[in-house]
RNA sequence: GGCUUCAUAGCUCAGUUGGUAGAGCAGAGGACUGAAAAUCCUCGUGUCAGUGGUUCGAUUCCACUUGAAGCCA
């Protein structure tokens, strides 16, 4: 049996994902679903330009602006989000269309990844915090190696982040990262994805970023982000999204508003260029170049597809 | 106009008791399996302002020039 295509339009933030998988989807009879691990969050939607209801043109999107900004989220859900999904959209008799730059979350699709079930273990990762502040990363860090030292030689004994990773996933399962990894790895990929990234010459990417963030400014990020603190009393993941931390900083009077801007097209900057990195990886990936027009890269894309 | 201080990487600055130099930031590249817009790793040659002098050898000492800051008139 031949599998389902499902399209995936990836690329850099400002690369002009939005517009292109929307023309798309009006071609191809498409429905859209994000890829993206801010614009799930409500209430926030200037700093993640998430697309508006003009914007999407009638076009359903999914899994946006779905998930309250002091809840907890991650790629197993995403996975789990994305893949029901793309099956009622299949199950209309449309295309899906997954869009977005969280390279992680699209991996978790494209791969067929499996995240056994469990919960996140609110105390253990505290325990685990704490015992940083007390004892040092050091001895987590030759714990961890006790554990796995396979996966530990690509770890470094400052990412604390892995390090306490390593840790709860024995903790939860009684099996090391390395063996976990392998098992997510057994199930056949269940749709034939079909993988694009957008590009621009670097500098025009950065002049893109630039004025994106002047615009977001401009259009109110810094009310938003207090109407969202006023709102919700604590943020698990959702104040890490870029913009965001920075403006916090701000109103905190840690900085101006000049420097804060700067701060946050710098680390837009940066954080598009790990994007890149990270799309680089997948030699499947068709790079479309974002500087053409719209229609011509839909043409591409129509071609690639029959 | 006179005196003093300063002039070193894109930026802020260390440093060399004379043997041609190094941090932070910025920047570049990379990694990435339950926080991922997160987290982490690697990468530092630049007429040491210019010109002359002393010296085996000057970015370092001396003189002059230029520029900046301060003080005095």
């Amino acid at each position: 049996m031949q599998k389902e295509k499902v399209v995936v339009i990836c690329g850099p933030t400002a690369s002009g994902k939005t517009a292109l998988s929307i023309e798309l989807a009006k071609k191809i009879d498409g429905e859209i679903v994000s890829c993206d691990s801010m614009q799930i969050y409500k209430d926030m939607n200037i700093g993640t330009a998430k697309p508006t209801t003009s914007e999407m043109q009638g076009i359903k999107h999914y899994l946006l602006d779905y998930i309250s900004p002091d809840e907890r989220y991650s790629v197993a859900d995403y996975k789990q989000d994305a893949k029901k999904a793309i099956r009622e959209i299949i199950k209309k008799g449309r295309t899906p269309i997954i869009v977005g730059g969280t390279g992680l979350y699209i991996d978790s699709l494209i791969y067929e990844i499996e995240y056994p079930n469990i919960e996140f273990d609110e105390k253990y990762r505290e325990k685990l915090e704490k015992q940083v502040k007390e004892e040092g990363l050091e001895k987590l860090y030759e714990n961890a190696k006790e554990i796995d030292s396979k996966a530990m030689e690509k770890i470094s004994k400052n990412d604390k982040k892995r390090i306490l990773r390593i840790l709860e996933i024995y903790h939860a399962t009684g099996k090391n990262k390395t063996e976990q990894e392998k098992e997510s790895r057994k199930k056949e990929v269940e749709y034939d994805y079909k993988v694009y990234a957008l590009n621009w010459d670097k500098d025009q990417l950065y002049e893109r970023i630039n004025k994106r963030v002047d615009i977001m400014i401009r259009q109110g990020l810094i009310d938003e982000v207090k109407a969202i603190y006023k709102k919700y009393d604590k943020f698990p993941t959702a104040m890490q999204g870029l913009g965001y931390k920075e403006v916090v900083e701000y109103l905190e009077n840690k900085t101006t508003k000049e420097d804060m801007i700067e701060k946050i097209k710098r680390e837009t900057r940066r954080y598009a260029k790990r994007q890149l990195t990270w799309f680089r990886k997948n030699k499947q990936t068709i790079w479309l170049n974002a500087q053409e027009e719209i229609q011509n890269n839909i043409k591409i894309i129509l071609e690639d597809l029959n």
